[in-house]
DNA sequence: TACGACTCAACTGCATGCAATACTGTGGAC
DNA sequence: GTCCACAGTATTGCATGCAGTTGAGTCGTA
């Protein structure tokens, strides 16, 4: 019984292994390797990092398998705009009515978040779960596809929150804003603020390689 | 010597099936009959297969196969509004002296299909080629690749300029007026209006199925 | 030592094989 | 006539097989 596919599963670990470094940045996959390591045929995991490769979280070389692209600064600073950009864009797509059932949410997690804050705990698992709240309600399934498939992208140089605890609490300041916005209907400006969110995290990203 | 990958020519003629409805909407892709058809086995067809569904074009149904999806007038309203966002942006993450470069360019085409607008020659072809070069100085790859994958969607509802050929010398003057705005570098005036030459399209979908 | 041709194992890309699931069509109960 | 159960075929999803290419290592030459 088929009920979940395995390459579907295979995705997610190798999605995993590249955000992790367990498969090195500008480096080859091996599909011998990894599919006896993994327990699976060369198949589906071929189907799987296919998948990943029209993503941009692998890159297909032909006659020589599949890279993991190297780390490029230039590009997420690149990166952080456009799926500010496009949350935003689903932001304001979403009609005010549906969005008056998240504020709540929204600041409950922004709670945690601050909580957290000095525990320094797991707040990028947090601030996940606001931004997927934040969007739960926009209906154009093909924006979120985008975000969803360019997010991950974004999670190889995820130092949102190496900024310290000041700059978190910063960030969760933005987020009860931006929802106080959506409260008073003004997606506009709770939008321009989301963006403005995202870019500041890309301030934070390291200079060197 | 694989010096191009099989399941690269297949994706492109299993798109061109879907768009052009020899893949007929909302009915399940056959991979025997269709990889013999093709003169390929089933791998590099699947391969295939599973990038399109990834990028929307075909859906997966486990255990199913791959079904072409149906035809939904909302989700190509939403699909619209969507790629325009994302030129624009592209537009206006496009430094003003690279795009100095292309206006000529532009201007040239937007001839060519003034003068075309009457023999209804191919239009989309143009068009198409207006967009690309509208874009081609654009560095972000992510947002290019995102245009890429999101543009043959909206292909399937392409009824651009059925709106006639009064509706098509108008898309023409916008896009002359873009090429414009874009020597005046006013490329805030440029997006906008180029979001707009796009939502005006959705105008001309139809009403029925 | 630096460079290049050659050898051979390793790997990829595609084809084929196989077990499990999904669909079609028939027959029977109501 | 309609609905449901069942048998047989068709089809998918994954595993395995195979040919051609890539690339590491070796040897020989300058």
């Amino acid at each position: 019984m088929p009920k979940d596919l395995l390459r579907r599963d295979l995705a997610e670990e190798v999605t995993a292994r590249v955000l992790d470094g367990r498969l090195a940045a500008d480096s080859r996959v091996n599909e011998v390797h990894l599919a006896r390591e993994l327990g699976v045929s060369r198949t589906p995991l071929r189907e799987a990092m296919i998948g990943l490769a029209d993503r941009g979280l692998l890159v297909s070389a032909p006659g020589r398998g599949f890279l993991v692209p190297a780390f490029d600064l230039a590009e997420a600073r690149r990166l952080y705009p456009l799926v500010a950009e496009l949350e935003a864009l689903g932001l304001r797509w979403t009609s005010p009515e549906d969005l008056t059932g998240v504020t709540d949410g929204l600041d409950r997690i922004a709670d945690e978040m601050a909580a957290a804050c000095t525990a320094s705990a797991d707040l990028s698992e947090m601030d996940d779960r606001w931004h997927t709240l934040l969007l739960s309600r926009c209906t154009n399934s093909h924006l979120l596809r985008l975000i969803a498939q360019t997010k991950p992208l974004l999670k190889r140089y995820d130092t949102s929150y190496f900024g310290g605890p000041e700059r978190a609490l910063e960030s969760v300041e933005e987020h009860r804003r931006i929802a106080e916005l959506i409260r008073a209907s003004d997606l506009p400006a709770a939008s321009a603020l989301l963006v403005r969110n995202w870019v500041k995290t890309v301030a934070f990203l390291g200079t060197g390689d």
